[in-house]
DNA sequence: TTGCATAGGGATAAATTTTTCCCCTATTGT
DNA sequence: ACAATAGGGGAAAAATTTATCCCTATGCAA
């Protein structure tokens, strides 16, 4: 695993919650596991822009700081399902206003990233 | 300019957000612009562990993504100013239920963040 | 005249994150 | 035997983001 080099700041709030949704995919994992979407292939199909690799790196993360649990069934095919913790569900309200605020302003957010990306054209599949 | 080579998904509301908020000091850019901080001089010393330059680079994002406008004044030793726009202000609330959420749940998510980092010592100052 | 403060840019290096590629487990079905 | 399914992991490459270093310009103070 990838051993920091520079050591983050825990200052204040922001600096927390930063350092546990900080990663590409870490909240749509946790929304994709809230609307129930709890199997790491689900997951995968869910976000198909997402490495199956990261994925697993983000969930392990997201377990490691307690907002998801791994439950392991001794079957086989193999089946592992995520879900929220206690702790993992006081974060949906936040990541909702996240995605509302978002959603409210969807046609000003396309127009001025666009902008900045100097393209007019097909984006994202 | 960084040219990017993989283009980003703007499906949702989550990614929206995402495309104008991910960078590593963008929100307490914003936060501290909100809170009065409006020169790039202070707002350096109120975030001392980014250099000069990212701080620059992002304020410039936020302004290209239209969060906040960069006023100059026509003086010497130059002055310029960072105000939120009415868009940019919009997402103070948001911002504050993320501070809200890190702080109330500030000693788990030390806790949880330490382990993870395998560090038992001091951090980040 | 040198040094400081203010604001910012370019080039390059370093750090970090994400992707790609390939491999492993075990069972059931063909 | 071999593929398919389901879940992972290591190594290395590519992508992306941040940090470092050095430079410009002006007016003021020591």
């Amino acid at each position: 695993m990838y051993e920091r080099k520079i050591l983050p700041n825990l200052n204040c709030g922001l600096d927390l919650i930063g350092e546990v949704l900080y990663g590409k995919w870490k909240i749509r994992l946790l929304w994709f596991i809230h609307q129930g979407h709890q199997r790491p292939s689900e997951l995968q199909r869910k976000i198909p822009d997402a490495s199956r690799r990261v994925l697993n790196i983000q969930l392990k993360e997201l377990e490691e700081h307690e907002l998801v649990v791994r439950k392991v069934y001794a079957v086989v095919p193999p089946k592992v399902e995520y879900s929220l913790t206690d702790f993992g569900k006081t974060l949906i309200p936040v990541i909702a206003a996240l995605g509302n605020w978002g959603d409210e302003h969807e046609e000003r957010l396309r127009t001025v990233i666009l902008k900045r990306l100097g393209t007019s054209g097909e984006l994202g599949e």
